[in-house]
DNA sequence: AATTGATCAGTTGTCCTACAACCTGAGGCT
DNA sequence: AGCCTCAGGTTGTAGGACAACTGATCAATT
């Protein structure tokens, strides 16, 4: 059970500094290779002591945004290309296609209370037979061309009919996130389809080639809140991962 | 440039930990959704300070095996299926597969020195225009069907012809680590492909979908040291990735 | 009886100081 | 040139302390 609390979620400072330092750092305020402030500098600039700063650092390490060096400094990766956002992170793709410098835009194809497929029931650890879910199908537009069609399934016991209207319009997570059902994982399968087995394309994508995200996110309490599938046209979205050891 | 020092590298203690906790997690020592000792009890576990096993924990949760929550515990993530070895983990495929029960195998069909093409001269940042590659074309298979077919090339002046032999019997990575150059992060780009397109398949996956990861494999001091093309045929391996904020 | 509120022990988050291990570059030496 | 030593800066680890948070217990109130 997930308590559907506000969640006061105070942000760790570890965090937050690693978050600030993550914008700083695709803002291009230190260049790729470059070395950044020592940790002792750091601590003076965010007034935190070096254990916080370290925190933060290793996350941007493990993110593989920087490189640690015993005895030497912290340095920027370098890749050639200015890769920054892969899909190891969590965050929605409207947001990763403004990050590359492209307009994003959503369009609502429908949005239905009804109830769940058998697949739904057992990705969302739906229990009873009659399980309802809202379904929201959309089209993901970067520049205004179809990079991706999108089913989003979240149990209909999780969202108030009221908020039903935002659903179709902006971002599933903002509202996923006012309800109080953060989602900070997901675990996503990746299968190559195509167009013409995809039910919810609707022509436009019939002799493509498909990559097919399906995942299920789940919040900080590790229960289930969305089901997602999403098809990418193969060739319009940089499908980017970024691998550390 | 980087130096081709053997690199004594010794292993950070909390590295270390972070390996052993990992491994005793995946081994079921630790119950999905269970807590973890406490840090303090872990501290005389290994015998090391809080700062180390923290070190571990926090590597660990950005891994998305344990979730940390301030003031109860560390608990293992708990997902539905028992999946733990994700893309996000720079790993050899062998290795995944393995660890996923299986009995992988590796069938090399073809070596060759060769003038790198264009496309590899870029991704491995080659600035001569005669610029040589080792080429390896090789089979992966998990109990006893093909899964994948690979290229990898590594730039020719980085491997002595002597080791040319064992480039395309065991895995490259155990290679190219002998000669001192571990890959410890990869980009990769994925892609939906045919079979028909894919030059190196030898008939067997004609018809079928594939999935091009398509990487180049970095050292720790920036610089590139393999491009691998890997096509999976689609439905033969699970391809996850676990995606954390 | 049920709810509320206070308290307490256990756990993670942050701070401080100190030292070990490591890397780099400067300078002196051959 | 090359090699060595050395000093200074940087990250890794240690130990102890306190703050902030969680979950459970238990008394007080309704």
């Amino acid at each position: 059970m997930s308590s559907s609390r506000s969640t006061g979620a105070r942000v760790p400072l570890g965090r937050e500094i690693a978050e600030d330092l993550r914008r700083r750092i695709v803002a291009g305020e230190f260049a790729p290779g470059s070395r950044l402030p020592s940790e002792a500098e750091l601590c003076s600039q965010y007034r935190v002591s070096r254990v916080t700063v370290r925190t933060a650092a290793k996350a941007l390490e493990s993110q593989g945004l920087v490189d640690i060096r015993h005895g030497s400094g912290m340095f920027v990766v370098d890749f050639g290309g200015q890769i920054r956002s892969g899909l190891q992170e969590l965050r929605s793709i409207t947001e990763t296609i403004e990050e590359l410098g492209l307009n994003a835009k959503v369009r609502r194809v429908a949005l239905t209370r009804r109830q769940a497929d058998e697949n739904e029931r057992t990705r969302l650890d739906l229990t009873s037979d009659d399980a309802e879910v809202v379904a929201v199908h959309r089209e993901i537009l970067a520049d205004d061309q179809v990079v991706a069609v999108s089913i989003d399934s979240i149990p209909a016991s999780l969202v108030p009919a009221s908020e039903d209207a935002g659903l179709g319009n902006g971002s599933v997570f903002a509202v996923l996130d006012r309800i109080g059902l953060t989602p900070v994982r997901a675990l996503a399968e990746i299968h190559a389809v195509r167009g013409n087995d995809v039910p919810i394309a609707e022509g436009h994508v019939a002799d493509e080639l498909l990559i097919l995200l399906d995942q299920v996110h789940y919040d900080r309490s590790g229960d289930p809140v969305a089901y997602s599938k999403t098809y990418f046209v193969e060739g319009r979205f940089q499908f980017v991962i970024l691998r550390t050891r």
